[in-house]
RNA sequence: GGGCCGCUAGCUCAGUAGGUAGAGCAACGCCCUUUUAAGGCGUGGGUCAUUGGUUCGAAUCCAAUGCGGCUCACCA
């Protein structure tokens, strides 16, 4: 798969790649970036931005490019506000105001506040078939790296306010710098820039303290540039050449505005740049977040949906508009899904050309290694299937397996990922009618009257004699015979039947149920309502 | 106030190279005496928010309007 790749009509990480093309010409190396403050936990949001990047990198080098995907992690932004649910919360108040990277990890994960909020995410990364050039902005900071971008822009200081005073109500005051300085005393950002020399001299005020200091923007960890700057002032550092941003930057007026404007006093161009929308969560119950609402993070969404069903959530869904990731009963349907467009891609459906293009495309996307497409389906049962086999093994995922004997090699791993999930959705998310478990021997029998135990006991019978030779079908006859011939209601005896069975009143489809958990199990069971 | 997104079947949503309106669930019906948020088959159901325009032809393009939501105008 390499050059037959369509111009129109494609998916759109396609026709962004050919975008970024046309309008940065053909280029040895193009570079892609994305980025965040890892001020908290990076949520699923935050991802939908890391896998845009992904998806446009892959249809860049489809297209014979090479390509260079950085990622900043912002962590020499400002600590502002300790999160909820954080151990010593007195502890962290002291450190409000000081750049992130400063801040003490009280979860004890990392070194750092910043650090273990990125770790996390660089070693889930991997699980999806992502794989960024990290660049960490407190240590490029912190070591001058920036001297020449930071000079910069205190050369063109008006021409800097100018641009920015456009979209403000309040113009920036005439004795604003376009730097920021965390005070050397206290390392918190509480300071005021009182004066420059022309040259690499600062003279900045504690405002906390009252006291001033002149620093060396050669030699002071203690600078920054406002995001509003720093943004294009890495743009051209890093010749970046797409990089997408969320609603808040990308409208007008916001930081993308001011930033293509900006990046030109550093000698660079804006990036192409693309919107995308917010991520909502359904079903999640109450997972709370720092800020109040419910937030998900890649490894809550991985453990309900295998890497290249979440990949493809994000794939089959365009990044300017908001959806919603289900944790309730769309992801039974959101597996169909997936397992029809992989009917579609190995042509197991017949559909037209156009929505097979389509579909095709979107499934290679989906996968976790773009250079190893597999070569046959997974293995397609339906996920409530699985659930149901699950509920009878009790969750254990290798006696799934090991029940079901047309699985090839090749299906076994993605089958594995799969009932994992199936079973982390039963625990934890599926509504209570959804759950059974088979009684076991030492639970209590079903309390039922002696017509009631004659006719299991007669559906005992049944099925050791008969459930290995009949179809579904016919031995749901032996079922209404074992009824009817103690005198018992359909109705009533499907009951009881489920309340010996798994403990409740309804259940699956009785034949095929039984038929599932096979003689032995249903034997041992049954084997208690002796008449 | 500026910008953006959404408004399609009872519900959740697909449908952007303009060409007879789709899926899943729900409903209804039928099927093996057949219960089920879990089988099979089938049926019904939409003025594609409103109004105008372009076009032989518009859910799709354009312009207004309404309703819902987000965002910028502080900071990042």
């Amino acid at each position: 798969m390499s050059n037959d790749v369509k111009k129109e009509g494609a998916h759109w990480a396609d026709q962004m790649a050919e975008r970024i093309i046309r309008e940065k010409g053909d280029k040895d190396m193009y570079t892609c970036a994305s980025g965040i403050t890892p001020s908290g936990t990076v949520h699923i949001g935050n991802f939908r931005e890391i896998i845009t990047v992904d998806l446009v990198v892959r249809a860049l080098r489809q297209r014979g490019k090479k390509v260079r995907f950085i990622y900043s992690w912002d962590d020499y932004d400002v600590f502002r506000k300790v999160p909820k649910n954080m151990p010593e919360p007195e502890l962290l108040e002291k450190y409000l105001r000081k750049p992130i990277t400063l801040v003490p990890d009280t979860t004890h994960y990392a070194e750092n506040y910043a650090r273990a909020n990125e770790v996390r995410v660089e070693k889930i990364l991997p699980a999806v078939g992502i794989y960024p050039e990290y660049l960490y902005q407190a240590e490029r900071y912190r070591s001058n790296r920036y001297v020449k971008g930071i000079k910069t822009a205190l050369e063109h200081r008006d021409e800097i306010r100018k641009i920015l005073d456009e979209y403000r109500t309040e113009p920036l005051k005439e004795d604003w710098y376009p730097v920021s300085v965390f005070s050397s005393f206290t390392d918190k950002d509480n300071t005021t820039v009182l004066s420059w020399d022309g040259e690499y001299g600062i003279t900045y005020r504690d405002d906390d303290l009252g006291k001033e200091e002149t620093i060396d923007i050669r030699t002071t960890p203690n600078t920054k540039l406002p995001w509003r700057i720093d943004w294009p002032m890495r743009w051209a550092e890093e010749n970046v050449d797409f990089e997408p941003g969320g609603k808040d930057h990308l409208t007008e007026g916001g930081s993308y505005d001011t930033s293509k404007k900006v990046v030109e006093i550093f000698g660079g161009k804006a990036p192409v740049s693309m919107r995308y929308d917010f991520i909502k969560l359904k079903g999640m119950g109450g997972k709370i977040s720092s800020s109040g609402g419910e937030v998900a993070d890649l490894y809550d969404v991985l453990e309900i949906y295998t890497p290249e069903i979440v990949r493809y959530l994000f794939v089959g869904t365009r990044p300017n508009s908001e959806f919603a990731i289900s944790f309730d009963l769309d992801v039974l349907k959101i597996y169909e899904d997936y397992d029809n467009c992989e009917r579609i891609y190995f042509g197991l459906l017949d559909v037209k050309e156009q929505r097979r293009e389509k579909e095709k495309r979107i499934y290679e996307l989906s996968q976790v290694d773009s250079e190893n497409i597999p070569s046959e389906p997974g293995y397609q049962v339906p996920f409530r299937h699985l659930c149901n086999l699950l509920q009878i093994y009790e969750g254990d995922v290798e006696k799934v397996i090991a029940s079901l004997s047309d699985v090839t090699p090749g299906q076994v791993d993605r089958l594995r990922t799969r009932l994992t999930c199936a079973w982390n959705w039963i625990t934890k998310y599926a509504p209570e009618d959804f759950k059974w478990s088979l009684a076991k021997s030492d639970d209590e029998p079903v309390d039922l009257n002696e017509k009631e135990k004659k006719a299991l006991s007669d559906l005992k019978g049944y099925v050791n004699e008969h459930l290995d030779e009949c179809s579904e079908k016919e031995f749901s006859e032996y079922i209404y015979k074992a009824a009817s011939d103690n005198g018992l209601e359909n109705a009533e005896f499907f009951r009881i039947t489920y309340l010996a069975l798994i403990g409740k009143e309804k259940g699956p489809k009785l034949a095929g149920f039984i038929k599932i958990c096979g003689k032995d199990r249903i034997d041992s069971i049954l084997s208690r309502y002796q008449g």
